[in-house]
DNA sequence: GACCATACCGTCTATTCTGGACGATGCAAG
DNA sequence: CTTGCATCGTCCAGAATAGACGGTATGGTC
């Protein structure tokens, strides 16, 4: 019930499991594979030992299968749901990172033609799958996700743009 | 020299006091804080435990004052020059990730003015940061180092436009 | 109804990274 | 000479990463 320091990774599980209704951290890995892991991966490991904490500290509540794989499902508690409306009523203005390994190269003096092309093809693939998702899904998301997926699309785009820019003035 | 794991890190602390020719960690701190660091940022212990594990590899050579301070001076040894060259030679496939907190409280449903109004105020300053340092150095900047900082104001200006539009059809 | 392949699911370990406290040294102004 | 600030380095607890490993359920096939 001791309150731990809640991470960015915290109100992520939160947040899923508030999607959810309730979910074992198998099925969070799965949820989140195709939606917020886009932009904030974790290893699905993590899910397991943070949705335990959370449980411990009181925002989820816990409730394991008897037999078989004895799987445990979480729910958000009274608490939990107040820790998450807390943390969304606070609005971030902490900035993300690039923290592109291409642009890295880059930086350090790596030759521009390969660097680019390897990078188009990896931001190319990337963007088609956003689009496709966004296609598919974007009249159904709740807004939130729509918009960051479109975040998402833009983003691509801009980095083609730029891959394509540096490519391109090259030789 | 047994040769642990190479990390980003590891290529950023090569590829720093490659730029030097040599320095303190204390002194890539500093490299780092103006430069790489805006998209890649690293805990300033990082770059002494770092350090001396690229020396103990036989990346780096390492060589300690006397007296006072005992700082430690590093430099590229040739296995170091070459473990950087080979590593800017393989171009990077991988993605980077947004990461961003704010994206994430959006994504989860947050209140989009008062977050779009946050954003906006930070990504803004950042814009103008880079801006400045891109009308001082874009000159005398070695071209990698100056195409980054270029990814660098397009991304955040892409934050502005998405920020604003979020900003703008809410409430 | 034994077997096998394959999906499903959870745990574990070693290592790296983060955040931030802490403390020491050096320098300059009063 | 002492006080205050910048410089500089180390340390620790806890969070996150990478990925190996192992167990459980399911549904064919022989």
């Amino acid at each position: 019930m001791s309150v731990p320091r809640l991470t960015p990774v915290s109100y992520m599980v939160l947040g899923l499991i508030e999607n959810a209704g309730e979910a074992t951290p198998y099925q969070l890995k799965a949820f989140a594979a195709q939606s917020v892991g886009n932009f904030w991966s974790i290893q699905h490991a993590q899910l397991y030992t943070e949705s335990e904490r959370l449980a411990k500290a009181g925002l989820l509540d816990e409730h394991r299968e008897e037999g078989g794989r004895r799987r445990r499902t979480y729910a958000l508690t009274e608490a939990g749901r107040a820790a998450l409306a807390e943390w969304r009523a606070a609005p971030a203005t902490e900035l993300g990172e690039l923290r592109s390994l291409g642009l890295l190269q880059l930086f350090f003096g790596a030759e521009k033609g390969p660097l680019a092309r390897a990078q188009l093809e990896s931001h190319g693939r990337k963007l088609a799958e956003y689009e496709q998702l966004h296609a598919a899904a974007a009249d159904w998301l709740p807004e939130g996700q729509r918009l960051a997926l479109e975040a998402g699309i833009a983003h691509e785009r801009e980095w083609l743009r730029f891959w394509r820019a540096v490519g391109d003035n090259q030789s």
